[in-house]
RNA sequence: GUGGCUAUAGUUUAGUGGUAAAACACCAGUCUGUGGCACUGGUUUCGAGAGUUCGAUUCUCUCUAGCCACCCCA
């Protein structure tokens, strides 16, 4: 017994080793030493008791797809790099720092997904689904990977929740958008969200923009961050979100995109903005709100979680992408989207304390004792569950006094216990685990009995569809 | 990617240059076919590797992971 503890613990340390990797013809791997009892950087499971949150947030977005007329669509967690590099933009942090490229064994260069619009966007124009009415609404959900370093939070595998909407330009959709961002949110519990919403102008207005914002910018250049320096060549819209101070003074007095849109993204706008007035959605104007995602035109929106002096966490953000179809080389199409962090969402429903809904819990125990009951107790069981009535079991366990524990533990109502006298005799005792009091059935009559009592009981059953958005 | 802090049973944490402890959890017994309470007992641990040392869980270095800040965003 001691050798066998002492092998077993052996062996588990070795497996906390990685095998080492082997050299490859000519290419020599570098060895390391890694652990495979734990998954890569950045990666984490989703553990049982997690799940009731999960099911909760797919559970009220999928409801939430469905009312607002999105339809489900699942594309590949692999797409060529090309798409991104394309779509999201070079000189993205995303592409350039952040995404998992590599070459297939047929080498084909390919990436693992860093958002889902893009993959969305390419199933669209591949299949045609131009020709459907107008708008056509996607809805997505499913792992996204960027290597960054991890905290809380920041994750280099995450979950995204993915409205998108194609064909309509009017800045309804930008509202309704920002709504269902909203009531996604709201429908978890989360009370206290920030919609912060800006206008970077479309292709035309942008162009303009950014000449007169590189202009003034290179008359501070001596202010700026090391960094910016670097940004005013590559992506100076970006110099406008730095978090360095002395490059926030420069930005607080830049000229803001808004005030340098063109007529039409300047309508467009106005248009959002009333359209939010209507809807009673609170929202603040930040004029220095640029995405890192360089497909947006016109209307860029983020949702902020926590209290006005709290810190505050992206949960999730979008905006109008109306030239992404047209340079993926589909028909030109206005589209809008936005994407949620699932687990941002899980943090700020823990924070708050929203809980999840319970999942069922078994309402009666089975227990059974000796050979012949384990043997009949296995069918009884599927017997139940054939009708409707969801029990618990101990299969494993001998003793009735701990499969009565067990019982207990579960907070079960009924307690079925088959032992070898009931099982020559045809019979189980049911025993009422609140009062003690227990009863000899005849095995037939026992599915009706016990139907029968749950129902008298009148406990609060759970409602499958009690989503409270 | 940069800087900082941390790593002890399943969980939350004590502690020591001489290979470890508590609480909760789990398993079992007291009760030969009856749960909750109580009592008794048991299982399980120093993240990995190297160095210093007679001896390292403790000191040093490296790696890995977690957290925090920056960065970025979801």
């Amino acid at each position: 017994m001691a050798k066998n503890k002492a092998r077993t613990k052996k062996s588990k340390k070795k497996l906390l080793k990685r095998p080492r990797k082997i050299s490859k013809s000519k290419e020599v791997f570098q060895e390391q030493e890694h652990f495979i009892l734990q998954p890569p950087r950045g990666m984490k499971d989703i553990l049982p008791e997690e799940q009731l949150y999960w099911d909760q947030v797919r559970k009220v977005s999928e409801r939430l797809a469905r009312d607002f007329g999105f339809s489900r669509i699942d594309t590949p967690l692999i797409e060529f790099a090309n798409l991104f590099v394309r779509s999201v933009g070079e000189g993205t942090d995303i592409v350039d720092k952040e995404m998992y490229t590599f070459l297939t064994r047929g080498g084909d260069r390919v990436a693992l997904r860093p958002e889902l619009t893009a993959g969305i966007c390419r199933s669209y124009i591949q299949h045609g689904m131009q020709v459907l009415p107008k708008p056509v609404k996607l809805f997505s959900i499913g792992p996204v990977y960027r290597y960054d370093r991890p905290q809380e939070g920041r994750y280099r595998e995450h979950y995204q929740i993915n409205f998108d909407s194609f064909g309509e330009q009017d800045a309804i959709l930008d509202a309704q958008m920002i709504q269902i961002a909203s009531r996604v949110i709201q429908g978890l519990g989360i009370k206290s969200l920030q919609v912060q919403v800006n206008s970077i102008g479309c292709s035309v207005c942008r162009k303009e923009y950014k000449e007169l914002l590189v202009n003034y910018l290179e008359s501070k250049r001596l202010k700026l961050c090391q960094d910016c320096k670097v940004r005013l060549e590559k992506n100076p819209l970006r110099i406008l979100d730095c978090k360095e101070d002395k490059c926030f003074q420069v930005a607080a007095s830049a000229p803001q995109s808004i005030d340098h849109l063109c007529e039409e993204c300047r309508i467009h706008f106005k248009n959002l903005l009333e359209y939010l007035d209507e809807l009673d959605l609170p929202y603040v104007i930040n004029p220095q709100l640029v995405r890192g995602l360089d497909y947006y035109t016109k209307t860029v929106f983020e949702i902020w979680s926590g209290e006005e002096d709290g810190r505050k966490q992206s949960l999730g953000g979008g905006g109008r992408y109306d030239n992404l179809i047209k340079l993926l080389g589909g028909e030109p199409t206005p589209a809008v989207g936005f994407g949620l962090g699932i687990e941002r969402l899980i943090i700020e429903m823990k924070r708050v304390q929203a809980r999840p809904y319970r999942s069922p819990r078994p309402r009666v125990f089975l227990a059974q004792l000796g050979d012949l009951a384990k043997k009949k107790s296995l069918k009884l069981f599927s017997e139940l569950e054939k009708n409707g009535i969801f029990t618990a079991e101990s299969f494993g366990r001998g003793s009735l006094k701990s499969q009565l524990r067990v019982a207990d533990r579960l907070g079960v109502e009924i307690t079925l216990i088959l032992g070898q006298k009931e099982a020559l005799d045809q019979t189980v005792i049911v025993k009422n685990m609140a009062s003690g009091v227990q009863e000899i059935v005849s095995a037939d009559k026992l599915v009706d009995i016990i139907k029968k009592k749950l129902k008298a009981d009148n406990v609060v059953v759970y409602h499958e569809d009690s989503v409270n958005t």
